[in-house]
RNA sequence: GGGGGCGUAGCUCAGUUGGUUAGAGCGCCGGCCUGUCACGCCGGAGGUCGCGGGUUCGAGUCCCGUCGCUCCCGCCA
C-alpha cells in the first residue's frame, strides 16, 4: 500500500518500511512496525518489519552491532519494534523481486522493542484460512493481515470518491437521526427503550428515507450521505443487521438525472478502483423482461441458459401435470443447461434446490442422439410433436439436458432462474473477468400478498406510481393496482443489486391512497408517519433518490465472497459478536431505569 | 422457523468396515547455523476428538439430543 506523504520524523520512524528503495541506499533510516517473520542464523539475524506500507528486511550483523544483534535474537512474531541504521543496497544475487522494498535492507545499529507480543492464537504472516469467528474474535490481529488492510484501504477508496464527485455536483453530506421512530412497512426495526417515557421506545432507522424526503421539502435539493442503517433480520453473505448506505435524494428530477448522477458517481468508483465494467450510460432492462428471460429482478447476464416459455408448444397437451398449469393460468417454463453429462444423483440436487425454491417438482430431459427424442420420466407422456417443438424452442441439440417447470408464472421463472444461477456455478459459466452492469426499470407498483390477502408495494410506499405506458399516474390511474408500474429503478452488477431508488410522491392525494390501497388508512398513516404527509402538504418539489449498499458494492470491487470480508468489525451471521460479546445482558439496575422487566 | 455443510493439537487438516499407543504440515519451546527471505538441520512439548446422553467387550468413527460457526430457504419495502 503507498503511501502519499513521509512521515513527519519522530522517535518512531522518518520512514515508510514499505517505500525504502535504491533511492535511499547510503542513508540513514528509522522505521517501526511488527515482527512479520524472522530468519535466525546463528550468526545473521533477518526479520521481517512490517507495517501498513509494506514489508522490509532488516539485518542484524553480530560484529558491527552486537547490542542490537542480542536483542534481535530474542525477537518473535507481532513484537512491536523500532529499528535505525544504514539502508544498504543489496549484493545482486541476494536481491528478493517479491518485495517492493527488495532491492535493499536495513542494517540495524540501534534495535528497540516497543511492546512484547504473546504468541498470537492464529499466524498473522500467513494468508492461511483461519475459521471466522477466531478471526472475529481478535479482529485487532486479523485487522493486520493483507486481505483486510486491502478491504479497508479500497472501501475507504470507495467512500472518498463518492464524497468527492458528489460534491463537485453540489451535493450536501446531511446526517439524520438514529433514534427515530419505527416505520410500517418492511423489516423488523431495532428497538431503543425509552428511559424518558417508560414503555415507550426509539426505532434505529432501516434507511433515512423519510428523512431525506423531508430534505427535499426542506430546500436542500441534493443530499447525501453515508450512514448506518439497521435491519433486525438473519444475516446472510451478502447481508447484515447493520449495514452502510450510500444514500442520495434530488429535488426537481425526473429518472433520468438520478441515472446520470448515479452512472457519474458509481462510474468514478469502478474507475478509480481499476474495476472494469462498461463505461455508462448503462443499458436498462425492464423487470418484466429481466423475468421471463431470467427469472431474476437482479439478472446475471453474463451468461446464457436464458429461460423460455413453452406455452405454445405444449397446448392441448395430454400431460396432466402441463395441461392442468396452463388451464390454471400457470406457465411451462423451461431452460437448456447445455451438453451436460449429470448423474441421476445430480438431477436429483437440481430437484431438491427446485423444491426448495417453491417448485412443485423439477422435469428434466436428454434429447437424443438418434430420434432426437427424449430420455426423460415425462417423454411417455409427451407426442413426438410436442418434444420437438420445446427442443426447438430452447435451442437443443443431441446430448442437451433440459430442465422445465410447470407452476405459477412467477414461481417457474424464479425456480428456473436459480437454477440457472446453480449451473452457472458449477460449469463456471461466467466468463472469467466480464463484468455486467444494467439498470432494472419499470417494477410493478404492487404485488399480491397471498399471505396477508392484501397489496402489498413492491419497492416502498413513497414511490411513485406509473401507469403502464409509464406516464405518472393520476388518482384514477390507481383504481387498478395490479396493471400499474412505479418509477423505481435497480442497479444490478453481475447478478447483485448494488443499489435501488425511485421517483418519490410528492402530492398528498396521490400518496394517501397509496397508503389505503396497502391498508393503511388515513387516520393511521397520520399517526405512523404524519410528520411526511405533514411535510408534504406545505409544498413538496418533485423529488426523487436511490440508495447504494456500499458493503455489497465494495465486496464484488474486492472480489470477496462476503461482506464481513470488507467491514472492519463485522457481526457474526448470527447476529453476535465474538468480538465484544454483544448481544449481553444487562444490569437490573439499567432495566429499572428503562421500566423494563424480562420474562 | 426450516434444510445442507463443518466442529480432532495454538492454526489448517487427515483419521479405513467401530479395535487397543489419535497423526501430518505450520506454529510454539530448546540446540546448531554469517546471506536468508515460507531459511535450513536436530530434538522436544502440546489432545475433555464442541458439549451431554445412548448402543457396544470396545466410540474420534454408529444413534439421539444440544451448542457454535457457515451456506441456503423463509424473512430482508
Amino acid at each position: 500500500m503507498s503511501m502519499r506523504q513521509s512521515p513527519r520524523p519522530n522517535l518512531f520512524r522518518d520512514a515508510w518500511a514499505g517505500e525504502l528503495d535504491g533511492g535511499r541506499a547510503g542513508t540513514e533510516a528509522r522505521v517501526s512496525g511488527w515482527v512479520h517473520r524472522r530468519r535466525d542464523h546463528g550468526g545473521l539475524i533477518f526479520i521481517d518489519l512490517r507495517e501498513r506500507s509494506g514489508i522490509v528486511q532488516l539485518v542484524f550483523h553480530p560484529d558491527a552491532a552486537p547490542a542490537a544483534h542480542a536483542a534481535a535474537h530474542g525477537l518473535r512474531s507481532e513484537d512491536v519494534i523500532s529499528a535505525a541504521g544504514q539502508v544498504t543496497r543489496r549484493a545482486p544475487e541476494n536481491v528478493n523481486p517479491n518485495l517492493s522494498t527488495g532491492e535493499i535492507e536495513l542494517a540495524v545499529a540501534e534495535l528497540e522493542i516497543l511492546a512484547d507480543a504473546e504468541t498470537p492464537p492464529f499466524q498473522v504472516d500467513e494468508d492461511t484460512a483461519v475459521d471466522e469467528n477466531l478471526r472475529l474474535r481478535y479482529r485487532s490481529l486479523d485487522l493486520r493481515r493483507g486481505p483486510l488492510q486491502t478491504a479497508i484501504a479500497l472501501r475507504h477508496r470507495v467512500s472518498s470518491t463518492i464524497r468527492e464527485v458528489l460534491d463537485a455536483r453540489d451535493f450536501l453530506e446531511i446526517e439524520t437521526p438514529f433514534l427515530t421512530r419505527s416505520t410500517p412497512e418492511g423489516a423488523r426495526d431495532f428497538l431503543v427503550p425509552a428511559r424518558v417515557a417508560p414503555g415507550s421506545f426509539y426505532a434505529l432507522p432501516q434507511s433515512p428515507q423519510l428523512f431525506k424526503q423531508l430534505l427535499m421539502i426542506g430546500g436542500f435539493e441534493r443530499y447525501y450521505q453515508i450512514v448506518r442503517c439497521f435491519r433486525d433480520e438473519d444475516s446472510r453473505a451478502d447481508r447484515m443487521n447493520e449495514f452502510t448506505q450510500l444514500d442520495v435524494e434530488m429535488a426537481f428530477v425526473e429518472e433520468e438525472d438520478v441515472y446520470a448522477t448515479t452512472e457519474a458517481v458509481i462510474g468514478a468508483v469502478f474507475e478509480r478502483c481499476g474495476f472494469d465494467v462498461p463505461a455508462p450510460p448503462w443499458p436498462r432492462m425492464t423487470h418484466a423482461e429481466a423475468i421471463s428471460r431470467f427469472g431474476s429482478d437482479r439478472p446475471d447476464t453474463r451468461f446464457g441458459l436464458e429461460l423460455k416459455d413453452l406455452g405454445t408448444d405444449l397446448e392441448g397437451t395430454g400431460f396432466k401435470v402441463f395441461a392442468d398449469t396452463l388451464a390454471g393460468g400457470g406457465a411451462v417454463k423451461g431452460i437448456n443447461a447445455g451438453a451436460r453429462e449429470l448423474p441421476r444423483s445430480e438431477l436429483d440436487v437440481l430437484t431438491e434446490l427446485a423444491r426448495q425454491h417453491g417448485a412443485k417438482g423439477l422435469v428434466w430431459a436428454f434429447v437424443q442422439e438418434d430420434d432426437h427424442g427424449w430420455r426423460s420420466p415425462i417423454a411417455k407422456f409427451l407426442t413426438p410433436a410436442e418434444m420437438a417443438a420445446v427442443t426447438a424452442r430452447l435451442g437443443a441439440s443431441p446430448g442437451d439436458l433440459l430442465l422445465i417447470v410447470a407452476d405459477e408464472s412467477r414461481t417457474a421463472a424464479q425456480v428456473l432462474g436459480a437454477l440457472r444461477l446453480e449451473l452457472a456455478r458449477r460449469f463456471e459459466l461466467v466468463p472469467a473477468g466480464r463484468h455486467d452492469i444494467r439498470w432494472i426499470v419499470e417494477f410493478p407498483m404492487f404485488t399480491w400478498n397471498r399471505e396477508d390477502q392484501r397489496w402489498a408495494a413492491e419497492h416502498h410506499p413513497f414511490t411513485a406510481p406509473a401507469t403502464p405506458a409509464g406516464a405518472p399516474a393520476t388518482l384514477a390511474d390507481l383504481d387498478d393496482p395490479e396493471a400499474l408500474l412505479s418509477r423505481a429503478y435497480d442497479l444490478v452488477l453481475d447478478g447483485n443489486e448494488i443499489g435501488g431508488g425511485s421517483i418519490r410522491t410528492h402530492r398528498t392525494d396521490i400518496q394517501q391512497r397509496v397508503l389505503e390501497m396497502i391498508g393503511i388508512e388515513a387516520e393511521e398513516a397520520e399517526v405512523r408517519f404524519g410528520f411526511l404527509l405533514g411535510a408534504l402538504r406545505f409544498g413538496a418539489p418533485p423529488h426523487g433518490g436511490i440508495a447504494f449498499g456500499l458493503d455489497r458494492l465494495v465486496a464484488l470491487l474486492a472480489g470477496r465472497e462476503n461482506i464481513r470480508e470488507v467491514i472492519a468489525f463485522p457481526k457474526a451471521t448470527s447476529g453476535a459478536d465474538p468480538l465484544t460479546g454483544a448481544p449481553a445482558p444487562v444490569e437490573p439496575a439499567q432495566l429499572r431505569d428503562l421500566g423494563l422487566r424480562l420474562r
